[in-house]
DNA sequence: GCCAACGTTGGC
DNA sequence: GCCAACGTTGGC
């Protein structure tokens, strides 16, 4: 079993969004990054679980987690040319995206900021905490899920 | 809104 | 296959 970290703008798709959605589950559709869309494709498998991080926001930070319900399958926003991730180099034929279903599993009692991350010695290594970081899905270790847990527990 | 860092594109 | 130009991401 792997652990996950998925971004995402909370204007546009936030945990509360998928807290409210049918089955608390959503296709985690729109990933246009091909390392993203490896991970997705080659590693994910159902039982998974991931942190939800909030990206480009007043307050940006990891905020709870998620499971991974349904393994890749294509995405079909990438076909669809009223999408804003159309891509008409994806084709049913032959999909060049792809996406996997997550269902809401808890939601943090309180959000773990970037800033509090960053200053964890436990994650120095984590991607997400590193320069110029893009990817918006990305592995993380299980030692740094299960301190990331801890830390949103902790009373400040 | 700014801007640094990054990934992708396309000319050569 | 190189690399400059460009568009995007995302923290601040």
């Amino acid at each position: 079993m792997k652990y996950w970290l998925f971004k995402s703008e909370p204007d546009v798709f936030s945990i509360d969004d998928l807290r409210a959605r049918p089955q608390q589950t959503e296709p985690w559709d729109g990933v246009r990054n091909y390392q993203a869309r490896n991970f997705m494709r080659d590693e994910m498998k159902v039982g998974d679980l991931g942190l939800f991080y909030h990206s480009n926001c007043a307050d940006v930070g990891v905020v709870g987690v998620v499971e991974i319900v349904k393994e890749a399958h294509p995405d079909p926003t990438a076909f669809d040319e009223k999408s804003p991730y159309y891509d008409p180099k994806s084709s049913p034929d032959m999909p060049r995206w792809m996406m996997v279903a997550v269902k809401w599993k808890a939601s943090f009692q309180r959000t773990v900021s970037l800033a509090e991350l960053k200053q964890e010695a436990q994650l120095k290594d984590m991607r997400l905490v590193q320069r110029g970081n893009r990817l918006s899905v990305m592995p993380v270790t299980q030692a740094e899920f299960s301190h990331i847990c801890k830390m949103a527990q902790r009373n400040l």
